[in-house]
DNA sequence: GAGCACTGC
């Protein structure tokens, strides 16, 4: 087969991209390394740093600077310390640095506390959800988690510790960066002294300078842009359109692995089936070149591996093999590899939206966008010019949308607003938004809010509003364990919300069949459904030491689980706050399922005789999720309740219980919606 | 009778 590519000289806007010199902050498997240079002069090399005096000059000056820089170009590291060099942490006040992702707070903190010279934690700290390394007196480089500093406003809403705050990462446009960006304009009004870097990528900084200027200041806001060196990444593009990425992706890699020179390869597609699919197409090709065959290495990564399998893929290729990455949109931002040289892009990605007029979650497959396009062709470039194979024509591209719509757009608001709330905006049309979420969205987050009691009549937030707005959880998961107190079953309540706030705990081992992982499930089935599966999970795993070998016999993720031993943790010490007792419902799960109830009242559906269920709310046809130990049993009573509706080829609906019909009285709902057969 | 993009508090 010959490569179908036309490779225009100077390709579109993904040509030339910055080299990556520092840290990413992602998953990274060894620390940076320093050479016999020392650490200052390794800093006057960065390419930021020519920018350095400019930079300064313009936070003397303005209120707001909007940072535009490729990845890699050292604002992160570098950009907090010229603020502490220049004396903006003088007087016990604080820099801060915020980041969409944990594993970049901590990464990047650990590599700062190494060029400052300090010990991490004391000068230089990080604070994410279960880790706080800094100290209140001493750390005046702090890097934290959005979600962190958004959280921290609930708390102090001047932010008063912080002389400069910067959002790094910003055109990634997560929830808790635009709730950050809002508020802040808000403080800056009260406290102009404040100073505000917002960071960027190229594409949407002007609608950040747009959004922070004021007319009648001109010295509110200003704009710098950072260069960097290069290495080049040529881009190609198919003639034609494929109808088929997946086993197009595979031959791609397999013609340049027989025709180019080395270099690590890879390829982007949207999940795990179709992540198999391509390594199937592979071993196909295989046999017809056998002696090429033994020098490629094809590896699979997702979110769905265990920490072992996804290390694998830094692993070094050895001397005359290369690997083959097959990658969902992890390895976009969240995951960085060295030594990739050629990239294949689908050019799809799957997204979760939300519908608000249907409380419907659903995953769908989208092109990626502009923005995306060039952010996956740039980790080609990261140590050495690179190759981009993007599985689409030209003309694609140039159809692509710039970026992909901000969070705030896709998701349900619920929590979020609750939270604005809580920080005194209750006039959520006036609060003013980087880009504002439907209005469904509000008019369904605010009638979800006041049906579960969390604001009154005149909009504003009851006693228990209040409290649920601190807690990190799902509205109806809190108000599940604020009714925990009468149902006396705190206890087994805080380990649900845990174990329903991680990803699930179940996986389906490595070359094993899905069977296998079934058979282990069954182990901990409660015939109620489940959530006390759940439970029972839950409970073996602390009873059996938290061990990751027991995990691994059990089909369990040890990472998961343990991860919601921290959260349960965490949850407990709001319930202690709260004066919310941990009484144990004894065995009864009777009481257990009617408290349930309090937090999914709204999520109530009933048995047909077609083996699907209809909703309480709108009567929709539901599918049970094959992970559930009712997909093949039906409920006695005929109802259940589900914490979450999805939509992928069918609605389905994920972690159900069964329930009786009457516990749903207790909340007000009318069901008689549903016909009588 | 059959399936799970990615973060974050």
């Amino acid at each position: 087969m010959s490569l179908k590519f036309w490779k225009p000289g100077t390709a579109g806007p993904g040509s030339t991209l910055d080299r990556a010199t520092e840290v990413e902050g992602n998953v990274v498997p060894s620390a940076p390394a320093y050479s016999s240079l020392s650490i200052q002069s390794q800093r006057e090399r960065l390419p930021i740093f020519k920018h350095r005096e400019k930079l300064l000059y313009c936070v003397e000056k303005y209120g707001v600077i909007i940072v535009v820089g490729q990845t890699g170009c050292g604002k992160t590291t570098q950009l907090p310390q010229y603020l502490f060099e220049a004396g903006w942490a003088a007087d016990g006040n604080t820099i801060a640095c915020t980041q969409p992702r944990r594993v970049a707070a901590t990464s990047v903190a650990t590599r700062v506390a190494a060029e400052v010279g300090t010990v991490l934690g004391d000068e230089v700290g990080y604070t994410i959800r279960f880790e706080d390394v800094s100290s209140k007196e001493r750390t005046r480089i702090l890097y934290m988690t959005d979600g962190m500093l958004f959280r921290e406003t609930l708390v102090d809403p001047l932010l008063s510790r912080y002389s400069a705050i910067m959002i790094d990462e910003a055109h990634e446009r997560s929830v808790y960066t635009d709730l950050l960006l809002g508020v802040l304009k808000k403080i800056r009004r009260k406290r102009p002294s404040l100073r505000l870097i917002v960071s960027s990528a190229t594409l949407d900084a002007t609608a950040f300078l747009e959004y922070f200027k004021d007319s009648t200041d001109p010295d509110q806001a200003t704009i710098v842009s950072l260069e960097g060196r290069m290495y080049p990444v040529e881009v190609a593009y198919l003639q034609e359109p494929t109808p088929d990425y997946v086993r197009m992706a595979a031959q791609v890699s397999w013609n340049i692995n027989l025709q180019q020179g080395p270099g690590d390869i890879l390829v982007f597609l949207t999940g795990r089936e179709e992540i198999d699919r391509c390594l199937e197409e592979l071993s196909e090709l295989i046999p017809t070149v056998p002696k090429a065959a033994s020098r490629l290495i094809p590896l699979a990564l997702h979110a769905g591996l265990s920490t072992d399998e996804q290390l694998r893929v830094f692993e070094k290729a050895e001397r005359g093999t290369r690997k083959v990455i097959i990658s969902t949109n992890i390895a976009e931002a969240s995951v960085t590899i060295d030594g990739i040289k050629y990239v294949v892009d689908s050019g799809f990605v799957k997204i979760r939206t939300f519908n608000p007029t249907t409380a419907l979650a659903s995953l769908s497959t989208v092109p990626t966008s502009v923005a995306s396009a060039i952010q996956r062709a740039g980790r080609a470039g990261r140590t050495a010019p690179g190759v981009c194979y993007r599985l689409y024509p030209e003309s694609v591209f140039e159809s692509l949308t710039h970026s992909t719509p901000p969070e705030v757009t896709r998701i349900d608001m619920t929590t979020p607003i609750l939270q604005l709330k809580s920080l005194g905006i209750d006039d959520l049309m006036k609060f003013e938004w980087v880009s504002a979420p439907p209005s469904e969205t509000v008019l369904r987050a605010l009638e979800g809010l006041a049906a579960a009691g969390m604001i009154g009549e005149d909009g504003r937030l009851t006693v228990i509003g209040e409290q649920v707005a601190e807690c990190p959880l799902e509205v109806g998961i809190a108000r599940m364990l604020f009714m925990s107190k009468e149902h006396k079953c705190g206890e087994e309540i805080l380990t649900i919300a845990a174990m329903t706030s991680v990803q699930d705990v179940f996986i389906i081992p490595d070359g094993a069949p899905g069977a296998l992982a079934e058979l282990e499930r069954r182990k901990f089935t409660a015939e109620e459904g489940d959530h006390l599966t759940l439970l029972n999970a839950y409970n073996a795993f602390t009873k059996y030491g938290r061990s990751s070998g027991w995990c691994k016999s059990h089909a369990l993720s040890f990472r998961v689980m343990s991860r919601a031993v921290s959260i349960r943790g965490q949850l407990k010490k709001y319930m202690q706050r709260f004066k919310l007792p941990l009484d144990s419902c004894e065995g009864d799960a009777r009481r257990l399922r009617r408290c349930l109830v309090s937090g999914y009242w709204r999520n109530g559906a009933r048995w047909m005789a077609d083996g699907t269920y209809r909703s309480v709310r709108g009567n929709k046809v539901l599918h049970v999720h094959p992970t559930s130990v009712l997909f093949t049993r039906k409920p006695r009573s005929g109802w259940v309740i589900f914490h979450e509706m999805e939509e992928t080829k069918k609605t389905q609906i994920r972690i159900i219980t069964e329930i009786e019909p009457d516990w749903l009285l207790d909340h007000g709902h009318k069901y008689s919606t549903i016909e009588k057969r």
